[in-house]
DNA sequence: TGGAGACTGTACCGATCGGTACAGAGAGTC
DNA sequence: GACTCTCTGTACCGATCGGTACAGTCTCCA
C-alpha cells in the first residue's frame, strides 16, 4: 500500500541507452542485473519495462543497434565512400581510438561474442563484424590491393582491435592499445 | 530425512579441474552456476565443496592456475630456453593452435579479462599474460631483435590470438584463426 | 570388527534473479 | 473538473543464486 510521492523525470529513450550499454559493457550479458541497470539509469523497474516491454534482452539487442548504428554513420559510411583509401583508414583508427578511449573502453559486441549469449545476439554480432569487414576491405581494393589479401588485411585488422581492447585491459596498459593501432594501421597500407 | 542409497564415484581433483574450466569458458565467470558446474562434473554440491571449500571462486582460481601451469610447460618454457628462434616459435604457434583447437575453443583469461570479474583475478591474469610476453621478447631478442622491437612484436603476438579468438567466435568462421596464426608467425621474425 | 576419515546426495538457508501487477502522479485535452 | 495517457515506484511472484549443514556410505587400517 504505498502511499508516497512519485518523482517524476521524464527520461528519454535517447538518453536511457547509453547509460544501459556501460552497464553490459562492465558487467556483460549475465552479470548486468536489472538492479545495476536500474541504479545506473536511476530508474525502477517500473519505468524500465515501461521504455523495455521484454526486459533484458530488449535492452541488449537495442543497445547493440546502437553500436552498430554508431560505427555504420561514424566508421563504415566514410570507408565506403571515401576515394582516399589512406585517409579513410587514418579516419577509421581516429574514430576507433576515440570510441574505445584509447583503450580504456572495451568492445560490447567483443564481449557478447564471447559469451554465452552470443547464440542470442550471433546475427547482429556477426553482422557487425562482417559489414566492417566488407566496408574495410572494399577501401583497401580501392588503394590497388586483390581481393583476397584486402579481406585478409581487412580481418586483421578487426582482430587487431579487439585484441588491442583484451590485452591492455589483462595487463591493465593502454599503451599496448595505443601501439596497435599505429602498427596496424601501417600494417593496412604496407607495400 | 534421505534415506537412499549414495552412489560412490571417487572423483580425482585433477580430472576435475578440466571440466570445470570448460564451463568458465562457455559462461564466463558470473554465468557459470553451481547447477551447471554440477552437471559437467556430475557431482552434487556437498563433493563440490568438499574438493573446493571456498567455493566458484576457488574453483575459478584453480582452473586458472593450471591453464597456468599448462602454458608454463608447454609454451613458456620452450620459449625461453630455446636456441633456435624460429623453431621455438614455430612449436609455439603449434602449440596455441592445438590448445585453441583452431579457433573452436576461447580463452578464459581473455574471456576473464573483458568482465566484472576481472577485478577479482587481476594478478592471475596480468601474470599469465606477462610472463608469456617476457618469455616471446626474449626469444626474439636471442633472434637478433632490440629490446624495444623485441616487446612490440611480442604484445602484437599476443594480441593477435586474443583478436583472433574473439573474431572467429563473432564471425563463426575458425578459418580467421587459422590465418591470423599464420600471419603472426611471419611477422615475429619479419626481415 | 569397528572406528576414522574421505566422499556423497540432499534438504535447507537468506538473498537475489528477471519479470508482473498495479496504483499513484504528472501533463495535456476537452 | 473529469478523462486519458505516459511515466513512475513498489510490492510481489516463482525460480534460482551461492553457500551451509548434515546424515549416509564407502574405503582403509588397526
Amino acid at each position: 500500500m504505498a502511499k508516497g510521492t512519485i518523482a517524476r523525470t521524464v527520461s528519454e529513450r535517447a538518453d536511457l541507452l547509453p547509460l544501459i550499454s556501460e552497464v553490459f559493457r562492465s558487467h556483460g550479458y549475465e552479470g548486468a542485473t536489472l538492479a545495476l541497470i536500474g541504479k545506473a539509469t536511476g530508474l525502477g523497474k517500473g519505468s524500465l519495462y515501461h521504455f523495455f516491454p521484454d526486459g533484458k534482452a530488449q535492452m541488449a539487442a537495442e543497445v547493440l543497434a546502437e553500436i552498430d548504428h554508431w560505427f555504420e554513420v561514424n566508421i563504415f559510411a566514410a570507408l565506403r565512400k571515401s576515394d582516399d583509401p589512406a585517409q579513410a583508414i587514418a579516419d577509421m583508427t581516429a574514430g576507433v581510438d576515440r570510441y574505445f578511449r584509447s583503450g580504456h573502453r572495451v568492445c560490447l559486441v567483443g564481449v557478447i561474442a564471447l559469451g554465452a549469449s552470443r547464440d542470442i545476439f550471433s546475427s547482429q554480432v556477426q553482422d557487425y563484424f562482417s559489414r566492417w569487414n566488407d566496408a574495410l576491405a572494399q577501401t583497401l581494393r580501392r588503394a590497388g590491393l586483390s581481393t583476397s589479401v584486402a579481406r585478409r588485411r581487412s580481418a586483421d585488422a578487426l582482430l587487431t582491435i579487439q585484441g588491442a581492447l583484451v590485452l591492455a585491459r589483462a595487463l591493465d596498459d593502454t599503451k599496448v592499445f595505443g601501439q596497435a593501432l599505429v602498427d596496424m594501421k601501417a600494417r593496412l597500407l604496407a607495400k
